[in-house]
DNA sequence: CATTTCACGC
DNA sequence: GACGTACGTGAAATGT
């Protein structure tokens, strides 16, 4: 079978389209048009040429060598909308998803790639084939390669071959250059001879052949006005010559073979015309249907609806699937049982297993094992009914976390279809969503939860594989499935906390927040939705005339750091500010919190999300005690209202000292850096001392202020853009800043090198204790999409393993308190914080084992370094 | 019901 | 040479 490639001009098509379709926006306000056009051209493209080889050729840049020889090239060139040019990473993503390659090279046009990949497949005696809207292209045909050019709008092209243009043009392929060079192109800003257009070019040339040719018989030209132009514009119209040329020769690193097409998933494809709003195309991909086609045929299933546990349903390595319709399981109730064994598949109804003694004796025997999805969640639900789960041996939702934490979807069915098992509906297309889900008949609930407990059952060896390549099994079985145990713990006990403390706390607020909302009012002489930045926007910025600093996307920005540099311009401000302030603690944390109490106990019991994070950290919801204020004093209170849940017991709270860096230390092995922490010096001075050649005394309050956010910089992963935000700086400074930086820490400089290297390398970074973090983008031609790859590359190993490291410290320290025989506990984990609850004897005991746990749960080549406080209140434990 | 803007913590 | 820039959760307004 012979070889077809199509080369496609990918500027010239987008550039096409973009003008030749009115602007579309899909429903996120994302303009379209041109890859909307773009994209037709291309399935029908796919349709019609059946391309074994493939590639879509991109302009790399503004400058090209061929501005070394006219720097006037391209010029008068009006600038590229940005409605246009925000579409070309869309393209690209797209072109992913379809698997053709696309390639540009700096200081090489599009048609400089496709001129040079055409000449190797047409010395391949390749069927070859180039898609471009720019006639200059017609140079590359021959025999083996036709060039289609797009007539009016793109829908349709015109195909050049060497006979069709002889008819049409009366010039063969290699004269369009000296046309060009003759004729000039004003697109391109190329000169030419002033006065031939192009019936005198086609003219001359079907005379004299070639440029060359016509001044050497330039005497032979009839008419005396174009002899004299020709002879006074001579090298006008050699250089043109010269930049008409496509260059065959480029050194493009891609090779014919590079180039395979083997046709696109639909599936892939059409999430991204899901995503672009391309309805009307998915039909064309085969993907319309999909929806109902996934649902059609499940298959049966065989399995057993138990009225009375026996023990012989459990055969000792058990899977077993508790179903919830809402996502807060300390309160929502279990709906049902699935248990799938070594033979057989069981629902058991939710009355049936808690009223069972078999069954509890079953769950409590740590002998007996158990796979579960979501141990954290299990073990809670049951709790509840004061069933105490033991014996789990896998849990389905934190492997596939670790297998891969970028994937957002963990639930049974989305794990089973990526990994092809199909046979199960998505929760949404069984129960419903949002106001309309709803328990259905127990006949479709036991298929479904039992469906569930099939698949964990089955991916689970799949998954212990996987798992066990990556060298993650210690991961899963000694850090994150113990800890899931410990949080289900933590989150079933609760906090503490003071309601008539935050009642009181919201009365005074309100008060103060309706006196300043008045106030305000009476200085902008109107009432408005102070809460409104829509509204608030045209009072300050018309109305009060106040300098505009930014815009978003629908109006004035009113955001705090925009109000922060007018806080002297006019007194409305102050009040704004701390309107908002106090309007934050309102809403946030006096009525949310009081919304989440539960009434009986006056405890709230957050949900530890532990398999959401990219980096392996937590994050808390519902509510979020991970944010509570601590910056400014007035918020700080809000702490005054978590205190111990016993009398005589005393809240103690225990935090590493900059932990990200000394993880950085021993990462990096920076010689300079890990000796400051083994002197224990202020960091951040160090760091100013360093970056700013002074000595300590030296250190004003302003250096060690931007040493403190560089260091925070470099934890964090931010750009030389956040840094600027951060100290009010330009962005050239906050470069500077980096690169000292990185000069007083060269094992540090070595290490972010290293490390994106490595991710460049594997595709993906890793922690101290083997957490992986995938990027994909590491590799991307798009500046922000690398940019921002980088710099997850360099932040992740420190943020991942320092997550490590807390979750270590708390398996170590729950299990010491157990040995001791403490009643302390684990109330709450806060990033680099933990917070326990204690009675008062227990204190001296807590001050020796909490630092010594979490100090010691790893060995780095520096010390890790523990503060803690403690008091009757959070607020007091500082 | 989803999106946008703002604000809190690490 | 411009790009548009830490991660989370949640409240409120607003547009559908």
């Amino acid at each position: 079978m012979s070889n077809k490639l199509v080369l496609i001009d990918g500027n010239s098509i987008i550039y096409r389209a973009f003008f030749a379709l009115p602007l579309l926006n899909n429903d996120k306000g994302v303009y379209t048009n041109a890859v909307y056009g773009f994209t037709t051209m291309l399935l029908r493209i796919l349709e019609e040429q059946k391309p074994t080889h493939m590639l879509v050729a991109f302009d790399a840049g503004k400058t090209t060598f061929r501005h070394s020889t006219y720097k006037e090239y391209k010029g008068g060139r009006q600038k590229t909308p940005p409605e246009l040019s925000e579409q070309f990473p869309l393209v690209k993503e797209l072109l992913d998803q379809f698997n053709i390659k696309h390639y540009q090279l700096d200081q090489y046009e599009a048609d400089d790639i496709i001129g040079t990949l055409s000449k190797h497949g047409n010395e391949k005696k390749w069927d070859v084939s180039v898609i471009s809207g720019d006639k200059d292209l017609l140079q590359l045909v021959s025999d083996s390669v036709t060039v289609n050019v797009t007539k009016k709008g793109i829908s349709d092209v015109e195909a050049y071959t060497p006979s069709y243009m002889l008819e049409k043009m009366e010039i063969k392929p290699e004269q369009i250059i000296d046309l060009k060079a003759l004729m000039g192109d004003s697109s391109d800003n190329i000169p030419g001879v002033p006065g031939v257009g192009e019936k005198t070019a086609t003219k001359l040339l079907k005379q004299f052949h070639t440029l060359e040719e016509v001044y050497n018989h330039v005497d032979d030209v009839t008419g005396k006005k174009l002899k004299e132009n020709l002879i006074n514009h001579k090298d006008d119209a050699f250089m043109s010559k010269e930049l008409a040329t496509i260059n065959r020769d480029s050194p493009i690193e891609v090779t014919l073979d590079d180039l395979t097409y083997t046709g696109f998933q639909p599936h892939d494809v059409s999430v991204i015309f899901k995503d672009l709003g391309f309805q009307s195309l998915l039909e064309r991909i085969g993907e319309e249907g999909s929806v109902e086609e996934s649902s059609e045929e499940l298959g049966e299933i065989e399995f057993k609806i138990i009225d009375t546990v026996t023990e012989d349903i459990f055969t000792g390595e058990d899977a077993l699937v508790i179903e919830m319709l809402s996502d807060s399981y300390h309160k929502s109730p279990i709906e049902g049982i699935g248990l799938v064994n070594e033979q057989e598949s069981y629902f058991i109804p939710t009355e049936v297993a808690i009223n069972s003694e078999v069954f509890k004796t079953w769950a409590e025997d740590f002998s007996k094992k158990k796979s579960v999805f979501d141990a954290k969640k299990t073990l809670v639900g049951f709790l509840k009914h004061n069933i105490h789960l033991k014996g789990i041996t896998f849990d389905m939702l934190l492997a596939s976390y670790l297998l891969n934490p970028s994937e957002n979807n963990h639930d049974i069915p989305a794990i089973g279809h990526r990994m092809g098992k199909k046979a199960i509906l998505f929760d949404e297309e069984v129960y419903g969503k949002g106001a309309k889900i709803k328990v259905p008949e127990q006949p479709i609930l036991a298929d479904h939860v039992v469906r569930k407990a099939t698949l964990l059952a089955d991916l689970k060896i799949e998954m212990e594989e996987q798992l066990n390549e990556n060298e993650q099994s210690a991961l899963l079985k000694e850090l994150e499935m113990p800890l899931a145990l410990i949080l289900g713990e933590v989150e079933h006990y609760g906090v503490q906390v003071d309601i008539n403390r935050l009642e009181a706390m919201g009365t005074e607020l309100r008060s103060r927040l309706d006196e300043i909302e008045k106030s305000i009012y009476e200085i902008a002489g109107e009432t408005f939705n102070l809460n409104s930045p829509k509204q608030l926007g045209p009072i300050l910025f018309e109305k009060l005339k106040l300098p505009v600093i930014k815009k978003t996307k629908t109006g004035y920005s009113t955001a705090a750091d925009v109000l922060e540099q007018l806080e002297n311009e006019h007194e409305i401000i102050p009040k704004i500010l701390l309107y908002r302030q106090l309007g934050k603690l309102q809403s946030t944390y006096i009525e949310g919190l009081l919304k989440v109490v539960d009434k009986k106990t006056s405890k709230i019991h957050t949900r530890f999300n532990q398999a959401l994070t990219q980096t392996g950290r937590l994050s808390s919801i519902d509510p979020n005690l991970q944010n509570i204020p601590i910056r400014l004093e007035e918020g700080r209170k809000i702490r005054q209202a978590f205190v111990p849940s016993k009398d005589d017991w005393i809240m103690f709270a225990a935090d590493y000292s900059q932990i990200e860096l000394r993880v950085l230390a021993h990462i990096a092995n920076d010689e300079k850096l890990i000796s400051a922490f083994k002197n224990d010096l202020d960091i951040h001075t160090q760091t100013a001392m360093d970056v700013f050649h002074v000595q300590k005394d030296e250190v004003t309050g302003n250096m060690r202020r931007q040493a403190k956010a560089v260091n925070f910089g470099i934890v964090y992963g931010i750009s030389d853009y956040g840094l600027s935000q951060n100290l009010g700086i330009t962005r050239k400074e906050a470069k500077q800043f980096i690169e000292r930086y990185f000069e007083s820490y060269p094992g540090v400089k070595q290490y972010m090198d290293d490390v994106v290297q490595e991710a460049k390398h594997k595709g993906y970074v890793t922690t101290l204790m083997n957490r992986r973090r995938y990027l994909p983008d590491i590799t991307s031609r798009n500046f922000n999409l690398r940019s921002f790859a980088e710099r997850t590359a360099m932040n992740t190993p420190i943020q991942g393993s320092a997550a490590d490291i807390i979750k270590k410290a708390m398996i170590d320290l729950h299990e010491k308190l157990l040995d001791e025989n403490l009643q302390s506990r684990i109330l709450l984990q806060v990033h680099d914080e933990l917070i326990l609850e204690a009675p008062k004897e227990e204190l001296e005991s807590l001050k020796e084992i909490v630092p010594a746990m979490m100090e010691n749960t790893v060995e780095l080549n520096v010390p890790l370094k523990v503060d803690f406080a403690f008091g009757s209140s959070w607020f007091d434990a500082k």
